[in-house]
This record gives C-alpha cells, sequence and structure tokens, in this order.
DNA sequence: CTTGACGAGTGTACGCCGTACACCTACCGT
DNA sequence: ACGGTAGGTGTACGGCGTACACTCGTCAAG
C-alpha cells in the first residue's frame, strides 16, 4: 500500500495554496487568530516552512489581499457609466463583506501589489473609456475610494506615513517605470497627470484638495436630498 | 537635599498622564512602537505599573481616541448647517493628520467610550437643530462616518464582527440605557429611529441600504461634476 | 502615636508571537 | 551516479501582553 500515490504523500505547499490556507483561516477564526504558526498548523507544516513561500508575515498580508481583490467581478459591459462604476463597488463590497478581516488590513497596508494594481488600472478605465477627462477621474477615485474600496486609497500619497521607511520606495528606477506603463497605462495616465510640470510621477497630489472635494461630493448630495424632503422609503413591517 | 520637594520625587501616575504619554509616544514613532513595555519605560516605571491605570492594552488605545477625539473643535455659531458640518469635518480631519496613529486605530475598534459618544452625539445634534429629520440624519451620518471620521461608524452595526464575542455586549441593561438617554440623547434619537417596531434599540440598520445610500450620494455627484464639464482649476505652476 | 487597610508601583514568570540561521533530504537534470 | 537546489525541519532569540503575588508609602481611625 505505499505505491504510486500513497495515502498522503505529503502534498508540497506553493505560495498559492499557502495564501488560500490563510484566507480561509482568517475567514473563519478572525485575522487576529492568523499567525504563522497557526497557519502552519493547519498545514501540516512546521512554521518556518512558510517562509520559502513569503517574505514575511507582511507579504502574506499582501498576498492575502492580492487573493481576494481576485474575487471582485469584472466590470460589465454597459454604456452607462453609472452602472458599471455601481455594480463594480458593489462587488468589491460583496468581496469585502465575506472576508470581515479585509478592511482592517487594507487600512494598515499601501498594497501596491500587482492584483491591486491591476484592480486600480480597470477601474480607472472604467471612467476614462466612458469619457471622463483624466483630472477628473483622479479626484473621483480619490473620492470613491475609501469607504467603497473602489481602489486603495493611499496609492500615491503620504510620502512619510511610516516616518522610518520614507525613503525605502523613493524613486522607482526606469526599468519598474517602464513596466508599469505597459502593465498598468490607466493608473500611469492618471499618476503623470496629477504632476504639474515635468514628466516625473513625483508627488503632485494635494491631498487636502482630494479631501474637500470629496466631502464637497458629500456635502451636496446630501444638501440635495434635504432639500426634496428625501426620506427613506422602506416599506414599514417586515425585513 | 532630601527634605520637602525633593529633586525627583517620582510623580504618582494617573490615568490621563499614562493616556498622554501613549499618544505622545504613538505621535513620535508610530503605533507600532507603541508598547505597554516602551510606554512603562518613558514612564520611568515597571510595564505592570500601567495596569493599575488602564485595563489592557486595548483599554489604552480606546483612552487614546478619547484623548484625540477631545481636540476636535466644538460646532461653530453658525446658521448654515453646511458650513457647521463642513468645518467641524475639516477639524476632525486636522486632527486625524496629527495623529497619524488614529486612523488605524478608530478602524480597529468599535470605540462607544464617552468621549467618542460625546462627540457623535453633538455631531448628530448640528444637523437635528438645523432641521434635518431624524431618518436623513441617521443615513447621513452613515454616509460621511467613514472617509470623514465625522464619527465613527461601526455604532450600531456589525452584530458579530468578531465571531467570539458577539455576545459581550449583547443586552444593555436598563440602568445603562437610561444613562445613555440622558447623556446622549441624540443618538439615543437617532438609534431608535433606525429600529422598526417597538422602542428597543436592537438591530434594525440595513447596512446594504446605508451603504448603497452613501454610494449614490457620491455617484451623483460625480455625474453633476462630469456633465458640468468640472475640471480642477488649480493653478498652473507654483504651490 | 500606633495601626492597619489600601492603592500605587514592583518582580517574576508564562505563553504567545515573528523569524534568523543552520541543517536535512528528496528530487532533478546532467 | 551525482551534485545542486528547492522545500521542509529544529532550535533558538528577543519582544510582546499580562497573571499573580509582593512591597511599601500614605493616611484615617483608634
Amino acid at each position: 500500500m505505499d505505491h504510486g500515490t500513497r495515502a498522503e504523500p505529503r502534498e508540497r505547499l506553493s505560495r498559492d495554496t499557502v495564501l488560500r490556507a490563510a484566507v480561509a483561516l482568517a475567514d473563519e477564526y478572525g485575522i487576529a487568530r492568523l499567525s504563522m504558526r497557526s497557519l502552519a498548523e493547519v498545514l501540516g507544516v512546521v512554521p518556518m516552512a512558510l517562509y520559502k513561500h513569503v517574505a514575511n508575515k507582511d507579504d502574506l498580508l499582501d498576498g492575502m489581499l492580492d487573493v481576494i481583490v481576485g474575487e471582485i467581478d469584472p466590470p460589465v459591459e454597459e454604456r452607462e457609466w453609472r452602472d458599471v462604476i455601481r455594480r463594480r463597488v458593489l462587488s468589491a463590497r460583496r468581496v469585502l463583506r465575506r472576508h470581515r478581516w479585509a478592511r482592517r488590513v487594507l487600512e494598515t497596508r499601501t498594497a501596491m501589489t500587482p492584483g491591486v494594481l491591476a484592480y486600480t488600472d480597470s477601474f480607472i478605465g472604467m471612467f476614462l473609456e466612458r469619457g471622463f477627462p483624466v483630472d477628473l477621474t483622479h479626484h473621483v477615485m480619490h473620492a470613491i475610494g475609501s469607504r467603497m474600496w473602489g481602489f486603495t486609497q493611499e496609492l500615491f500619497d503620504d510620502p512619510e506615513a511610516d516616518p522610518a521607511q520614507a525613503a525605502a520606495d523613493a524613486v522607482p528606477d526606469q526599468a519598474a517605470l517602464q513596466q508599469m506603463a505597459m502593465r498598468y497605462p490607466n493608473v500611469l495616465r492618471v499618476a503623470m497627470a496629477s504632476t504639474h510640470d515635468d514628466g516625473v510621477v513625483g508627488r503632485g497630489c494635494d491631498d487636502q484638495f482630494e479631501f474637500e472635494f470629496a466631502l464637497d461630493l458629500l456635502l451636496d448630495g446630501i444638501g440635495d436630498r434635504h432639500a426634496r424632503g428625501w426620506t427613506s422609503a422602506r416599506p414599514g413591517a417586515d425585513r
């Protein structure tokens, strides 16, 4: 009974199986109970084995986000920008509700992982392809970013969120930039537009402006509802 | 040289000094570097000494938020609801930027601490006192809550964010409820209104509805800016 | 002035955590 | 047949939150 496929031939791990197991574990017991040790245990492996597939715990968390961002539905075919955006955001929300820990983790991280970038790029594309100017798209992304998790919010800003590691990602080298340009053209266009002079990707994005833009969007809407005597017409009794 | 007030008579700690030291420490070195041990050290005290003033680290974090929520300016005297709200939100934002760790911590916590409740109550009051119906106010609070930190967002919802401790805060006893009613009347009015039948504070708040309400607010605004050919008229060169 | 209770600060210890580093070993292409 | 290498192991370290038992200074009552 130990020829061919053995009873339990100790399946090899892969980055993907590790990440998926981590997501499942966090889904079931909450992010607080996800440790390298507990994860290793459910995988039937010693903790240090995981480090052959993820660089460290932060990398694990980034990877987990990358996995779930892949669960967001692709944009529907639709001429109306509003419907397209709305559906996508609601799909993202569904994902975040399926993985309750994700919001928390997102807040901690400035992801920039391939999956997140791809999603962001696609999201920006939904606007650009439907005639939104780059300029407006940029602000809109900021405005939608936070609650709605249209994307990951801190993509371009906050050079020194953590006082120490400021210089870490300092200047992206030319090669990396070219990679970006090819893979994430929409991200790049928007990033470029937020610069006021030459072509450098630099810090052209005014945080305070973005904030007030989003705030005024909301205040306009609120004023409108108020003026129209809006009321939530939810049925009385059940549900 | 050891009579009357000694050179360093070992000032007694208090909850307040502990909390303020924690805020200062987090401000300077980031929340990751704030440990019970490091905090004890800057206070010239052994780690366990802190536990005479805070119940545990979570309590410490809640306390820290309570301290900084006190830094938000009170509402200005102003007839226009929009200006009042706008200023308050911008003040809150200023506080959050002064204490970069706070956003992160807020996300982790369902505060409900006295200071946060007081702020929330006052915030709700700004709407109610200016003629907003309770119903609309409720939704607006949800809509503003997240990015803007008009308030703390998860105040009434998510019964089982953490699978384990669901039953912890289960039914608030009558006495606590009466306390609430007196100290935070506005919070109570809004909470009551979100119930569909009898007078219990229960879980009457439809998360999905709130989300879509806020989303549509934003989408309306975005559509409006787009239709009007809006563009960010930021000056070209300097600043 | 004595005493005894009490609350602030101490010391030790435990069980978690992330992960560095050296090691083993099964598999692969040559 | 063999050497390299990628995947899994074992041990160990320093840091974390905090339980629990303690000392000691203060102060009110006797």
